[in-house]
DNA sequence: AAAAAACTATACCGATGTGTACATATCAAA
DNA sequence: TTTGATATGTACACATCGGTATAGTTTTTT
Protein backbone atom coordinates (compact mmCIF):
# COMPACT_ATOMS: atom_id res chain seq x y z
CA UNK A 1 0.00 0.00 0.00
CA UNK A 2 1.82 3.00 -1.18
CA UNK A 3 0.92 6.49 -0.03
CA UNK A 4 3.41 8.08 -2.90
CA UNK A 5 1.57 6.04 -5.52
CA UNK A 6 -1.61 7.75 -4.62
CA UNK A 7 0.49 11.16 -4.35
CA UNK A 8 1.92 11.15 -7.75
CA UNK A 9 -1.76 10.12 -9.35
CA UNK A 10 -3.28 13.25 -7.22
CA UNK A 11 -0.48 15.78 -8.08
CA UNK A 12 -0.68 14.79 -11.65
CA UNK A 13 -4.63 15.08 -11.79
CA UNK A 14 -4.29 18.80 -10.82
CA UNK A 15 -1.82 19.63 -13.00
CA UNK A 16 -2.90 18.45 -16.00
CA UNK A 17 -6.75 20.14 -15.26
CA UNK A 18 -5.04 23.23 -14.68
CA UNK A 19 -1.82 23.12 -17.13
CA UNK A 20 -3.15 20.41 -19.68
CA UNK A 21 -1.51 17.02 -20.00
CA UNK A 22 0.57 17.64 -23.05
CA UNK A 23 2.19 20.85 -21.42
CA UNK A 24 2.84 18.78 -18.21
CA UNK A 25 6.21 17.11 -17.89
CA UNK A 26 7.09 13.97 -15.86
CA UNK A 27 9.91 16.08 -14.40
CA UNK A 28 7.01 18.75 -12.99
CA UNK A 29 5.14 16.05 -11.27
CA UNK A 30 7.66 14.62 -9.61
CA UNK A 31 9.16 17.56 -7.99
CA UNK A 32 5.48 19.18 -7.09
CA UNK A 33 4.85 15.74 -5.57
CA UNK A 34 8.74 15.43 -3.84
CA UNK A 35 9.47 12.20 -5.31
CA UNK A 36 11.91 11.24 -8.44
CA UNK A 37 11.39 9.57 -11.52
CA UNK A 38 12.84 6.57 -10.62
CA UNK A 39 9.74 5.72 -8.21
CA UNK A 40 7.11 7.58 -10.93
CA UNK A 41 8.15 5.07 -13.29
CA UNK A 42 8.22 1.93 -10.53
CA UNK A 43 4.41 2.48 -10.40
CA UNK A 44 3.86 3.69 -14.19
CA UNK A 45 5.48 2.37 -16.88
CA UNK A 46 5.44 5.16 -19.12
CA UNK A 47 3.30 8.86 -19.26
CA UNK A 48 0.81 7.51 -21.22
CA UNK A 49 -0.32 4.91 -18.66
CA UNK A 50 -0.47 7.70 -15.77
CA UNK A 51 -2.67 9.80 -17.86
CA UNK A 52 -4.68 6.64 -18.22
CA UNK A 53 -5.35 6.13 -14.75
CA UNK A 54 -5.76 9.43 -13.73
CA UNK A 55 -8.59 9.85 -16.56
CA UNK A 56 -10.14 6.54 -15.00
CA UNK A 57 -9.99 7.65 -11.18
CA UNK A 58 -11.47 11.42 -12.25
CA UNK A 59 -14.55 9.60 -13.96
CA UNK A 60 -14.88 7.11 -11.11
CA UNK A 61 -15.03 9.88 -8.49
CA UNK A 62 -17.12 12.01 -10.62
CA UNK A 63 -19.73 9.37 -10.85
CA UNK A 64 -19.39 7.77 -7.87
CA UNK A 65 -19.91 11.05 -6.18
CA UNK A 66 -23.21 12.08 -8.73
CA UNK A 67 -24.74 8.53 -7.98
CA UNK A 68 -24.62 8.59 -3.92
CA UNK A 69 -25.66 12.01 -4.08
CA UNK A 70 -28.79 11.42 -5.99
CA UNK A 71 -29.81 7.81 -4.09
CA UNK A 72 -29.53 10.01 -0.67
CA UNK A 73 -30.94 13.06 -1.99
CA UNK A 74 -34.02 11.52 -3.64
CA UNK A 75 -36.58 8.60 -3.11
CA UNK A 76 -38.41 8.03 -6.81
CA UNK A 77 -37.15 7.83 -9.73
CA UNK A 78 -38.64 9.72 -11.54
CA UNK A 79 -37.35 12.55 -8.80
CA UNK A 80 -33.22 11.88 -9.99
CA UNK A 81 -34.03 13.23 -13.12
CA UNK A 82 -35.70 16.59 -12.19
CA UNK A 83 -32.39 16.34 -9.68
CA UNK A 84 -30.00 15.88 -12.23
CA UNK A 85 -28.61 19.31 -12.38
CA UNK A 86 -28.63 20.44 -9.17
CA UNK A 87 -25.61 18.20 -8.54
CA UNK A 88 -24.24 18.91 -11.99
CA UNK A 89 -24.21 22.37 -10.94
CA UNK A 90 -22.95 22.05 -7.42
CA UNK A 91 -20.21 19.95 -9.59
CA UNK A 92 -18.91 22.74 -12.22
CA UNK A 93 -19.95 25.43 -9.79
CA UNK A 94 -17.17 24.12 -6.96
CA UNK A 95 -14.25 26.56 -6.78
CA UNK A 96 -12.04 23.83 -8.42
CA UNK A 97 -13.53 22.73 -11.46
CA UNK A 98 -11.61 22.88 -13.97
CA UNK A 99 -13.66 21.45 -16.97
CA UNK A 100 -14.38 17.80 -17.66
CA UNK A 101 -11.19 15.46 -17.88
CA UNK A 102 -12.26 13.26 -20.31
CA UNK A 103 -13.75 16.09 -22.23
CA UNK A 104 -10.46 17.60 -22.59
CA UNK A 105 -8.32 14.74 -22.79
CA UNK A 106 -10.11 13.95 -26.32
CA UNK A 107 -9.37 17.61 -27.39
CA UNK A 108 -5.64 16.82 -26.86
CA UNK A 109 -5.36 13.70 -27.80
CA UNK A 110 -7.69 14.04 -31.30
CA UNK A 111 -6.57 10.84 -32.71
CA UNK A 112 -9.53 8.25 -32.81
CA UNK A 113 -6.51 5.15 -32.94
CA UNK A 114 -5.03 6.76 -29.50
CA UNK A 115 -5.59 5.16 -26.54
CA UNK A 116 -6.32 8.20 -24.16
CA UNK A 117 -8.92 9.42 -26.64
CA UNK A 118 -10.26 5.81 -26.89
CA UNK A 119 -10.27 5.80 -23.38
CA UNK A 120 -12.63 9.49 -23.23
CA UNK A 121 -15.08 8.55 -25.76
CA UNK A 122 -15.40 5.28 -23.79
CA UNK A 123 -16.11 7.43 -20.57
CA UNK A 124 -18.49 10.03 -22.82
CA UNK A 125 -20.12 6.53 -23.68
CA UNK A 126 -20.45 5.12 -20.25
CA UNK A 127 -21.73 8.58 -18.99
CA UNK A 128 -24.48 9.15 -21.43
CA UNK A 129 -25.76 5.00 -20.94
CA UNK A 130 -26.06 6.48 -17.19
CA UNK A 131 -28.26 9.28 -18.06
CA UNK A 132 -30.49 6.48 -19.83
CA UNK A 133 -30.31 4.17 -16.44
CA UNK A 134 -32.11 7.42 -15.27
CA UNK A 135 -34.51 8.19 -17.32
CA UNK A 136 -35.09 4.40 -17.77
CA UNK A 137 -36.16 4.10 -14.68
CA UNK A 138 -38.36 7.47 -14.74
CA UNK A 139 -40.50 5.41 -17.20
CA UNK A 140 -39.42 7.21 -20.22
CA UNK A 141 -39.97 5.85 -23.48
CA UNK A 142 -37.39 6.78 -25.81
CA UNK A 143 -34.29 6.78 -23.42
CA UNK A 144 -31.74 7.08 -25.63
CA UNK A 145 -33.18 10.31 -27.27
CA UNK A 146 -33.20 12.11 -24.07
CA UNK A 147 -30.23 11.07 -22.36
CA UNK A 148 -27.99 11.89 -25.67
CA UNK A 149 -29.67 15.27 -25.57
CA UNK A 150 -29.01 15.76 -21.47
CA UNK A 151 -25.37 14.44 -22.11
CA UNK A 152 -25.34 17.66 -24.91
CA UNK A 153 -26.63 19.96 -21.98
CA UNK A 154 -24.39 18.66 -19.41
CA UNK A 155 -21.28 18.56 -21.63
CA UNK A 156 -21.70 21.83 -23.38
CA UNK A 157 -21.97 23.47 -20.29
CA UNK A 158 -19.23 21.88 -18.75
CA UNK A 159 -17.14 23.34 -21.68
CA UNK A 160 -18.79 26.53 -21.49
CA UNK A 161 -17.99 26.28 -17.72
CA UNK A 162 -14.16 25.96 -18.21
CA UNK A 163 -14.49 28.21 -21.10
CA UNK A 164 -15.26 31.12 -18.72
CA UNK A 165 -15.66 30.51 -15.13
CA UNK A 166 -18.95 31.96 -13.62
CA UNK A 167 -20.78 31.49 -16.99
CA UNK A 168 -24.12 30.87 -15.99
CA UNK A 169 -24.49 28.41 -18.64
CA UNK A 170 -25.64 25.70 -16.20
CA UNK A 171 -28.64 27.94 -15.16
CA UNK A 172 -29.76 27.58 -18.78
CA UNK A 173 -28.93 24.05 -19.28
CA UNK A 174 -31.11 23.43 -16.58
CA UNK A 175 -33.91 25.21 -17.92
CA UNK A 176 -33.61 23.59 -20.87
CA UNK A 177 -33.45 20.29 -19.26
CA UNK A 178 -36.78 20.58 -17.16
CA UNK A 179 -38.35 21.46 -21.24
CA UNK A 180 -36.91 18.78 -22.88
CA UNK A 181 -37.77 16.07 -19.79
CA UNK A 182 -41.19 17.38 -20.13
CA UNK A 183 -41.72 16.43 -23.80
CA UNK A 184 -39.75 13.34 -23.22
CA UNK A 185 -42.81 12.06 -20.65
CA UNK A 186 -45.76 13.27 -22.99
CA UNK A 187 -44.24 11.72 -26.13
CA UNK B 1 0.74 38.66 -51.96
CA UNK B 2 2.41 36.04 -50.25
CA UNK B 3 0.92 32.12 -51.58
CA UNK B 4 3.13 30.54 -48.85
CA UNK B 5 1.92 32.46 -46.38
CA UNK B 6 -1.75 30.98 -47.05
CA UNK B 7 -0.12 27.43 -47.55
CA UNK B 8 1.78 27.52 -43.70
CA UNK B 9 -1.77 28.59 -42.60
CA UNK B 10 -3.61 25.89 -44.37
CA UNK B 11 -1.17 23.08 -43.05
CA UNK B 12 -0.74 24.67 -39.78
CA UNK B 13 -4.80 24.60 -39.46
CA UNK B 14 -5.12 20.85 -40.82
CA UNK B 15 -2.20 19.62 -38.46
CA UNK B 16 -3.86 21.20 -35.37
CA UNK B 17 -6.96 19.31 -36.04
CA UNK B 18 -5.21 16.11 -36.63
CA UNK B 19 -2.46 15.50 -34.04
CA UNK B 20 -3.60 18.62 -31.53
CA UNK B 21 -1.73 22.13 -31.42
CA UNK B 22 0.80 21.44 -28.39
CA UNK B 23 1.37 17.85 -30.47
CA UNK B 24 2.64 20.16 -33.90
CA UNK B 25 5.84 21.49 -34.17
CA UNK B 26 6.89 24.31 -36.31
CA UNK B 27 9.51 21.54 -37.80
CA UNK B 28 6.72 19.29 -38.73
CA UNK B 29 4.51 22.72 -40.23
CA UNK B 30 7.38 23.88 -42.26
CA UNK B 31 7.77 20.10 -43.84
CA UNK B 32 4.50 19.55 -45.06
CA UNK B 33 4.65 23.02 -46.21
CA UNK B 34 7.75 22.44 -48.35
CA UNK B 35 9.31 25.32 -46.72
CA UNK B 36 11.71 26.62 -43.99
CA UNK B 37 11.44 27.52 -40.07
CA UNK B 38 12.90 31.12 -41.35
CA UNK B 39 10.01 31.51 -43.90
CA UNK B 40 7.46 30.90 -40.88
CA UNK B 41 9.28 32.97 -38.75
CA UNK B 42 9.03 35.81 -41.39
CA UNK B 43 5.48 35.81 -41.72
CA UNK B 44 4.48 34.83 -37.91
CA UNK B 45 6.77 36.19 -35.29
CA UNK B 46 5.89 33.30 -33.19
CA UNK B 47 4.42 29.98 -32.80
CA UNK B 48 1.89 31.56 -30.53
CA UNK B 49 1.16 34.47 -33.10
CA UNK B 50 0.32 31.62 -35.92
CA UNK B 51 -2.09 29.76 -33.54
CA UNK B 52 -3.57 32.69 -33.49
CA UNK B 53 -4.48 33.73 -36.60
CA UNK B 54 -5.31 29.82 -37.86
CA UNK B 55 -7.94 30.29 -34.92
CA UNK B 56 -9.29 33.19 -36.42
CA UNK B 57 -9.15 32.29 -40.01
CA UNK B 58 -11.22 28.98 -38.96
CA UNK B 59 -13.54 31.10 -37.08
CA UNK B 60 -14.19 33.32 -39.97
CA UNK B 61 -14.70 30.70 -42.28
CA UNK B 62 -17.19 28.69 -40.15
CA UNK B 63 -19.46 32.25 -39.45
CA UNK B 64 -19.44 33.21 -43.19
CA UNK B 65 -19.97 30.08 -44.42
CA UNK B 66 -23.28 29.14 -41.80
CA UNK B 67 -24.37 32.78 -42.49
CA UNK B 68 -23.96 32.50 -46.25
CA UNK B 69 -26.09 29.27 -46.01
CA UNK B 70 -28.98 30.96 -44.13
CA UNK B 71 -28.97 33.52 -46.26
CA UNK B 72 -29.20 31.49 -49.51
CA UNK B 73 -31.50 29.35 -47.93
CA UNK B 74 -34.39 31.14 -46.33
CA UNK B 75 -36.31 33.97 -45.99
CA UNK B 76 -38.23 34.99 -43.34
CA UNK B 77 -35.66 35.47 -39.89
CA UNK B 78 -38.05 32.72 -38.27
CA UNK B 79 -37.04 30.33 -40.90
CA UNK B 80 -33.15 30.50 -39.98
CA UNK B 81 -33.95 29.96 -36.77
CA UNK B 82 -35.47 26.27 -38.35
CA UNK B 83 -32.64 25.76 -40.80
CA UNK B 84 -29.90 26.01 -38.28
CA UNK B 85 -29.31 22.75 -37.90
CA UNK B 86 -29.72 21.81 -40.67
CA UNK B 87 -26.67 23.30 -41.98
CA UNK B 88 -24.80 22.99 -38.58
CA UNK B 89 -25.44 19.34 -39.58
CA UNK B 90 -24.03 19.24 -42.83
CA UNK B 91 -20.72 21.25 -41.54
CA UNK B 92 -20.56 18.52 -38.75
CA UNK B 93 -20.59 15.67 -40.93
CA UNK B 94 -18.49 16.78 -43.23
CA UNK B 95 -16.17 14.53 -43.78
CA UNK B 96 -12.83 16.17 -42.90
CA UNK B 97 -14.96 17.79 -39.92
CA UNK B 98 -12.57 17.28 -36.65
CA UNK B 99 -14.06 19.04 -34.04
CA UNK B 100 -14.48 23.10 -33.44
CA UNK B 101 -10.97 24.81 -33.35
CA UNK B 102 -11.36 26.92 -30.84
CA UNK B 103 -13.37 24.09 -28.51
CA UNK B 104 -10.27 22.01 -28.49
CA UNK B 105 -7.95 25.14 -28.61
CA UNK B 106 -9.14 25.84 -24.71
CA UNK B 107 -8.98 22.54 -23.32
CA UNK B 108 -5.38 22.44 -24.65
CA UNK B 109 -4.29 25.98 -22.79
CA UNK B 110 -6.69 25.58 -19.96
CA UNK B 111 -5.15 29.07 -18.45
CA UNK B 112 -7.79 31.62 -18.75
CA UNK B 113 -4.81 34.41 -18.88
CA UNK B 114 -3.26 32.33 -21.98
CA UNK B 115 -4.30 34.65 -25.26
CA UNK B 116 -5.30 31.02 -26.83
CA UNK B 117 -7.78 30.35 -24.39
CA UNK B 118 -8.80 34.34 -24.33
CA UNK B 119 -9.36 34.36 -28.23
CA UNK B 120 -11.39 30.71 -28.28
CA UNK B 121 -13.52 32.10 -25.26
CA UNK B 122 -14.03 35.33 -27.29
CA UNK B 123 -15.60 33.04 -30.66
CA UNK B 124 -17.52 31.67 -27.93
CA UNK B 125 -19.27 34.37 -26.79
CA UNK B 126 -19.30 36.04 -30.65
CA UNK B 127 -21.05 32.75 -32.00
CA UNK B 128 -23.87 32.88 -28.67
CA UNK B 129 -24.29 36.82 -29.60
CA UNK B 130 -24.46 35.10 -33.63
CA UNK B 131 -27.26 32.73 -32.45
CA UNK B 132 -29.05 35.58 -30.18
CA UNK B 133 -29.33 37.49 -33.41
CA UNK B 134 -30.98 34.93 -35.27
CA UNK B 135 -33.75 34.47 -32.13
CA UNK B 136 -33.95 38.42 -31.92
CA UNK B 137 -34.82 38.35 -35.94
CA UNK B 138 -37.10 35.56 -34.95
CA UNK B 139 -39.05 37.98 -32.77
CA UNK B 140 -38.47 35.53 -29.64
CA UNK B 141 -38.50 37.33 -26.24
CA UNK B 142 -35.65 35.59 -24.30
CA UNK B 143 -33.11 35.89 -26.80
CA UNK B 144 -30.05 34.97 -24.63
CA UNK B 145 -31.71 32.26 -22.77
CA UNK B 146 -32.53 30.22 -25.98
CA UNK B 147 -28.76 31.63 -27.44
CA UNK B 148 -27.28 30.23 -24.55
CA UNK B 149 -29.20 26.86 -25.02
CA UNK B 150 -28.93 26.12 -28.53
CA UNK B 151 -25.32 27.13 -28.13
CA UNK B 152 -25.33 24.01 -25.77
CA UNK B 153 -26.50 21.59 -27.67
CA UNK B 154 -23.98 22.56 -30.90
CA UNK B 155 -21.15 22.96 -29.08
CA UNK B 156 -22.18 19.33 -27.18
CA UNK B 157 -22.76 17.88 -30.94
CA UNK B 158 -19.48 19.00 -32.16
CA UNK B 159 -17.58 17.71 -29.07
CA UNK B 160 -19.35 14.42 -29.27
CA UNK B 161 -18.91 13.69 -33.05
CA UNK B 162 -15.09 14.66 -32.77
CA UNK B 163 -15.25 12.32 -29.82
CA UNK B 164 -16.92 9.46 -31.97
CA UNK B 165 -17.19 10.23 -35.45
CA UNK B 166 -20.66 9.08 -36.82
CA UNK B 167 -22.27 9.68 -33.17
CA UNK B 168 -25.30 11.19 -34.62
CA UNK B 169 -25.54 13.52 -31.42
CA UNK B 170 -26.53 16.13 -34.38
CA UNK B 171 -29.84 14.46 -35.04
CA UNK B 172 -30.70 14.30 -31.79
CA UNK B 173 -29.27 18.17 -30.35
CA UNK B 174 -31.65 19.09 -33.56
CA UNK B 175 -35.25 17.38 -32.48
CA UNK B 176 -33.82 19.24 -28.79
CA UNK B 177 -33.55 22.42 -30.46
CA UNK B 178 -37.23 22.23 -31.97
CA UNK B 179 -38.54 21.68 -28.55
CA UNK B 180 -36.41 24.30 -26.88
CA UNK B 181 -37.54 27.27 -30.31
CA UNK B 182 -40.77 26.30 -29.94
CA UNK B 183 -40.77 26.73 -25.62
CA UNK B 184 -39.22 30.06 -26.34
CA UNK B 185 -41.93 31.04 -29.08
CA UNK B 186 -44.79 30.41 -26.73
CA UNK B 187 -43.35 31.70 -23.46
C1' DA C 1 22.41 44.37 -65.95
C1' DA C 2 22.13 45.69 -61.27
C1' DA C 3 19.99 45.74 -57.05
C1' DA C 4 16.53 44.45 -53.93
C1' DA C 5 13.58 41.23 -52.15
C1' DA C 6 11.96 36.57 -51.22
C1' DC C 7 13.16 32.06 -50.30
C1' DT C 8 16.13 27.93 -49.01
C1' DA C 9 19.71 25.30 -46.60
C1' DT C 10 22.09 24.15 -42.67
C1' DA C 11 23.70 24.40 -38.43
C1' DC C 12 23.08 25.77 -34.03
C1' DC C 13 21.19 27.65 -29.23
C1' DG C 14 19.30 26.62 -24.58
C1' DA C 15 15.46 24.44 -22.58
C1' DT C 16 12.69 20.71 -22.02
C1' DG C 17 10.61 16.16 -23.41
C1' DT C 18 10.45 10.92 -21.93
C1' DG C 19 12.90 7.36 -20.19
C1' DT C 20 17.35 4.74 -17.85
C1' DA C 21 21.87 3.26 -15.73
C1' DC C 22 23.98 3.04 -11.67
C1' DA C 23 24.98 3.72 -7.10
C1' DT C 24 23.22 4.42 -2.47
C1' DA C 25 20.01 4.25 1.44
C1' DT C 26 16.45 1.87 3.94
C1' DC C 27 14.44 -1.90 6.20
C1' DA C 28 12.42 -6.48 6.91
C1' DA C 29 13.50 -11.42 7.04
C1' DA C 30 16.90 -14.89 8.08
C1' DT D 1 24.35 -9.35 11.73
C1' DT D 2 24.10 -10.64 7.20
C1' DT D 3 21.22 -10.90 3.15
C1' DG D 4 18.14 -9.32 -0.25
C1' DA D 5 14.55 -6.74 -1.97
C1' DT D 6 12.56 -2.12 -2.33
C1' DA D 7 12.84 2.93 -2.46
C1' DT D 8 15.52 6.85 -3.55
C1' DG D 9 19.08 10.36 -5.55
C1' DT D 10 22.17 11.71 -9.19
C1' DA D 11 23.41 11.90 -13.49
C1' DC D 12 22.77 11.18 -18.03
C1' DA D 13 21.13 9.59 -22.93
C1' DC D 14 18.73 10.95 -26.79
C1' DA D 15 15.14 13.34 -29.16
C1' DT D 16 12.51 17.33 -29.88
C1' DC D 17 10.89 21.84 -28.62
C1' DG D 18 10.66 27.03 -30.21
C1' DG D 19 13.58 30.20 -32.17
C1' DT D 20 17.83 32.27 -34.54
C1' DA D 21 22.36 33.13 -37.13
C1' DT D 22 24.69 32.88 -41.31
C1' DA D 23 25.20 32.17 -45.89
C1' DG D 24 23.67 30.93 -50.42
C1' DT D 25 20.03 30.81 -54.16
C1' DT D 26 16.22 32.21 -56.76
C1' DT D 27 12.96 35.60 -58.30
C1' DT D 28 11.24 40.15 -59.00
C1' DT D 29 11.72 45.02 -59.67
C1' DT D 30 14.07 48.95 -61.51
Amino acid sequence: MSTLRDKILHVASDLFQTRGINSTGVDTIVAVAGTTKMTLYKYFHSKEELILEVLQKGHQDFETWLSDKLNQNTKQPAEKLQKLFDFIEEWITAPDFRGMAFIKAAAEFPNEENAVHRLSSEQSRQFKQYLAGLASEAGIKDTESLALQLSLLIEGAMQAEQMKRGSGAIKYAKKASKILIESAIKG
